[in-house]
RNA sequence: GGUCCCGUGGUGCAGCGGCCUAGCAUACGUCCCUGUCAAGGACGAGAUCGCCGGUUCGAAUCCGGUCGGGACCGCCA
């Protein structure tokens, strides 16, 4: 019996899912959707569905002629209340697909709490629907096992967590959702302000500089399942709005929140997914390594295809898109796609589209064919460079090699962009396999396109060790950060790092970026100040709720894993959202409406 | 801001210049049926092919635009 406070609920006695061969005989009122009907004339079957399962309801028009009359007027979806007597099934009529098969409710009244028009897709199949009917109808969607399932999934993922933290003496602490903007990097989703009209709320990216004041003020370890907020255009695996495991720690370092990494995504793991990791405990490999060996700072581990360098391969060449690359510090780096040496046109045109989706300017291919290196640019290159393009690939015969030259960034990032594809569409990755690694010694700081440098993590993520910043006047490039990555099957699943808590530091990193002191103490005034006032070494990281649980459950839709998501434009068709305000409400707020008219 | 894919009865798909008076499955409606569980059987209703314009003797089909959804690039400190 499900019992609530130890008594039934008022409207029902048990749930679809939970009576069975032991309550024969009882009689129960169940309440729920009508799932499916089976109507034989004189004798109905329905099978009645809630969240916990799903229950036959028989009658006959013989022995109940009123129940059976009102059983056959139900149809899917409609929410009905039905009383009856359980009892167990004639032999030969049970259902070993449910765990409620063995019994039936045959119903003595029926009770329609409220009918329903015919759904706008089907409910009891999982057929693929248009992802505008899911989400405007999101209400019947829920309804559905599959997205059922999902928020499930979701919601024990996120009970696990709770409860490791919690076991840890981790506090849960809500920080607030209404926040000073930064204009640096996403854009901020802003909320103007009544009392200061003019002014504007932003919505947190994510709650970076309250989580370390609160370690300033002593909470020392704490999480939250943190809402954040970017106003970019969402792709697949990422959205506008979406939930972070957000985690900080006083008095850690690196390698502390890197086990602890470790051991809570290796439990979440060993907990829900059915799939083994490929390692324990997990590879590390340094930013320096993964981009060097794989292309990409969050390599998928199941599968090799390791890069390689051919820029040695290519000693005085005359070929001109080679020389050029290698005479502005670049190199050759390609990949050997085993047994492919018979690709057509059309697919190595596919992968050069890909590579140059990267930033790539082309993708040079070297067929091995026998004794023979065939490639399009062979003609540009002498009899040793294409031997040495196989000795030093190690290709064998019947391989394929796929190369681009460029400066190094832009040739690693293409071919290690090629290389996942070719992982995933050539099927050469271990699906059976979970590849957990970490990746570490990010650089600190990067280019931008204009010149100047910007975090390559966030402001506040510390140096690897204070030696680090003597590069900043010389190298920038070299200077290596505490920041820390967690890569789950290619896909960034969490992030952190040591943070700097000295203010003399602090000023040092925002100088290189060109922030002026007064610049930082406007934006950056709460930290720095808090820094001055025994602030501790601190570091966390966050990782992606949904992001987590996608790759738990095997989907590719970020979307399915929330309540109520978004389009790839942001709009909320189930709200109508966003939707326009009144003119009070503008008036109030200080605000006008300036450009197109309104589009509804 | 850009590139690509999709849009056909309620739903999922097919059709891709004339054989379309738009096909199939399912859902829906009426009827038959006492052991089904994706019940079965009979009959029936339901789409001017997202929208606008163009090409053509003729457009669901080709072209342009537009709207909506999706994938990707930009963007995502």
């Amino acid at each position: 019996m499900r019992l609530q406070n130890g008594k039934p609920d008022v409207l029902r006695t048990h749930t679809c899912g939970d009576v069975r061969a032991a309550d024969a005989g009882r009689e129960v009122t169940l309440c729920g959707w009508v799932h499916t009907r089976r109507d034989h004339g004189d004798l109905t079957f329905i099978d009645l569905r809630d969240r916990y399962g799903i229950t036959q309801v028989v009658a006959t028009a013989k022995e109940r002629a009123e129940a059976h009359a009102a059983l056959k007027d139900v149809r899917a979806e409609w929410v009905i209340r039905v009383r009856g007597t359980v009892r167990a099934r004639p032999e030969g009529t049970r259902n070993p697909k449910l765990p409620t098969g063995d019994v039936e409710l045959v119903a003595t009244s029926v009770e329609v709490l409220n009918p329903s028009k015919t759904p706008p897709f089907y409910v009891n199949e999982e057929t693929p629907v248009d992802e505008t009917l899911r989400w405007k109808y999101r209400y019947v969607d829920l309804r559905r096992e599959r997205s059922r399932e999902l928020m499930r999934l979701r919601h024990e993922v996120v009970d696990f967590i709770r409860r490791y933290f919690i076991d840890r003496e981790f506090w849960e602490i809500e920080t607030t959702n209404l926040i000073r903007g930064d204009p640096t990097g996403a854009r901020d989703f802003v909320v103007p302000s009544r009392h200061y009209p003019g002014k504007f709320w932003a919505l947190p990216q994510s709650p970076q500089q309250l989580k370390q004041i609160l370690m300033y003020g002593g909470i020392d370890k704490y999480f939250q399942m943190a809402r954040a907020y970017r106003d970019e255009d969402p792709r697949s695996d990422r959205v506008t709005e979406h939930t972070q495991l957000d985690v900080e720690m006083a008095f850690v370092e690196r390698e502390d929140v890197m086990a602890l990494i470790e051991d809570l995504y290796t439990r979440i793991i060993e907990r829900f997914s059915t799939k083994p990791l490929m390692r324990k405990p997990w590879p590390r490999l340094t930013f320096a390594e993964a981009m060097r060996r794989f292309g990409s700072d969050k390599p998928d581990l199941r599968f090799g295809m390791e890069l390689v360098d051919l820029g040695g391969a290519f000693p005085k060449t005359a070929f001109a898109v080679v020389r050029d690359a290698l005479a502005k510090g670049g190199t050759v780096r390609a990949i050997v796609v085993p047994g492919k040496a018979d690709a057509s046109r059309k697919e190595i045109d596919g992968w050069t589209e890909v590579a140059k989706g990267r930033g790539a300017k082309g993708l040079l291919s070297f067929a091995m064919a026998g004794s023979e290196v065939r490639s399009p640019v062979a003609k540009f290159l002498s009899a040793e460079e294409l031997s040495a393009i196989r000795s030093a690939s190690g290709a064998r015969d019947g391989d394929l090699v796929l190369a681009v030259a460029d400066v190094e960034r832009v040739a690693a990032d293409a071919v290690g962009r090629l290389r996942q594809h070719l992982g995933e569409t050539l099927g050469l990755v271990d699906g059976s396999k979970h590849s957990a690694v970490l990746i570490h010694e990010f650089p600190l700081v990067e280019h931008t396109p204009d010149g100047g440098w910007t975090f390559s993590h966030n402001p506040f993520s510390g140096p690897l060790t204070p030696d680090e910043l003597r590069w900043l006047d010389s190298e920038p490039e070299r200077a290596r950060s505490s920041q820390y990555d967690f890569a789950l099957d290619g896909r960034e699943t969490a992030g952190g790092s040591i943070r700097i808590y000295q203010r003399s530091m602090q000023e040092r990193v925002f100088k290189q970026m060109g922030i002026t002191k007064e610049e930082a103490a406007q934006r950056f005034g709460a930290i720095l100040d808090a820094l001055d006032y025994g602030a501790p070494p601190t570091g966390g990281f966050a990782g992606g709720i949904e992001r987590i649980c996608m790759t738990l459950a095997g989907t590719e839709n970020i979307r399915e894993l929330q309540a109520f998501p978004k389009t790839q434009t942001g709009y909320d068709l189930l709200l109508d959202a966003p939707a326009a305000i009144t003119q009070a409400e503008l008036d109030e707020l200080g605000l006008r409406v300036v450009g197109k008219p309104e589009q509804r």
